[in-house]
DNA sequence: CGCTTTTGACCAGCGC
DNA sequence: GCGCTGGTCAAAAGCG
């Protein structure tokens, strides 16, 4: 490890580029936003997707956490709130509802469903953010090991942002390994959510994988904090594809993945975003009918209608 | 054999 | 103070 770089790697470009600042929205909570100008030079968006997605028919970026408690059908399995077995027995890897029937039809599915779906209080972004802060010492020493040290402000994570990604798959491709350390039921959603975490030995990245559970066929996924070394992805040779340009580099690492399968919705606003609290801006991506990123037209809408 | 995934349990923080 | 929920751990199982 002596080749630990203290700081964090990136190889990217800054995010000032259309697409990119986006996620440099801050949170209305505090809640370390992505901020190019002030936050760390660590994660850009290029830096997890540059080797990114398999299956993808448009993405929809946004600064801000996932939303979690979605009120849809509060199919929760009837575990009463503990971990679902998603899927059962089958062990697949994609995340699978915790329902058994499904109006998974990608059909209204596609739609600006997202109405009902609420955001909880941001408060509690904050909270799950800081639940990583570590109290002390050994919170917990009984059974199972301390989860990590918690605490507010103990432990600022490095910022956090979430983009959704129309895909088939749960875990989308974006370069780097990852271990599922763990899936929980979300309340009020039929679909779990899985945690993943860097398999590099001092990268402390996580991500979480969710099924939005107003539209099942889109993949919600939040990065956590900062990779502290190259993706394999660009260390065999990924790194050359990057562009100066985010959207370059984005279009061309998805085409990369043969990107080729759209669902057929194109552009992606979702007016609600911003009523949930979320950053007004909003990119779209317009995928061409053949599947291809065609061009990936960072055309920023504001939100619903304010600002 | 090594790595990843699955899964049940535990803990901390928050809301009521 | 209690209950709920999110997040994490770790043993076991599965897979290449």
């Amino acid at each position: 490890m002596s080749g630990e770089s203290s700081e964090p790697y990136r190889h990217d470009f800054p995010f000032h580029d259309d697409l990119f600042s986006v996620f440099s929205q801050k949170e209305p909570d505090g809640l370390q936003g992505f901020d190019p100008q002030t936050a760390p030079p660590f994660m850009s968006f290029g830096d997890y997707l540059h080797g990114s997605t398999t299956d993808c028919s448009s993405l929809v970026a946004q600064g801000f956490d996932a939303p979690r408690s979605q009120p849809c059908d509060p199919v929760v399995g009837g575990d009463g709130g503990k971990n679902a077995p998603a899927g059962g027995g089958d062990g697949m890897t994609p995340v699978t509802p915790n329902f058994s029937a499904s109006s998974s039809s990608t059909e209204e599915a596609g739609d600006e469903d997202w109405g009902p779906c609420k955001v909880d209080q941001p408060k509690q972004e904050v909270q799950e953010e800081e639940k990583h802060a570590p109290p002390g010492g050994e919170g917990r020493d009984k059974s199972k090991k301390a989860n990590k040290p918690r605490k507010n402000g103990e432990r600022q994570r490095g910022p956090r942002f979430a983009f959704m990604t129309k895909s088939e798959v749960d875990h989308l491709e974006d370069g780097y390994r990852w271990r599922k350390y763990g899936q929980k039921a979300v309340k009020n959603s039929p679909y779990p959510r899985s945690y993943y975490r860097c398999t590099a030995p001092k990268c402390n990245v996580k991500k979480r994988v969710e099924r939005s559970c107003q539209d099942p066929t889109t993949v919600i996924t939040t990065y956590e904090g900062q990779h502290t070394h190259h993706s394999p992805a660009s260390l065999r040779g990924g790194a050359h594809l990057l562009s100066p340009s985010p959207t370059t580099n984005l279009r061309r690492s998805l085409l990369l993945q043969q990107v080729s399968r759209i669902g057929g919705s194109a552009g992606y606003t979702n007016p609600n975003t911003y009523h949930a609290g979320l950053p007004p801006l909003l990119p779209q991506l317009h995928v061409a009918d053949h599947g291809l990123l065609q061009d990936v037209v960072p055309s920023f809408t504001h939100g619903s209608s304010h600002r």
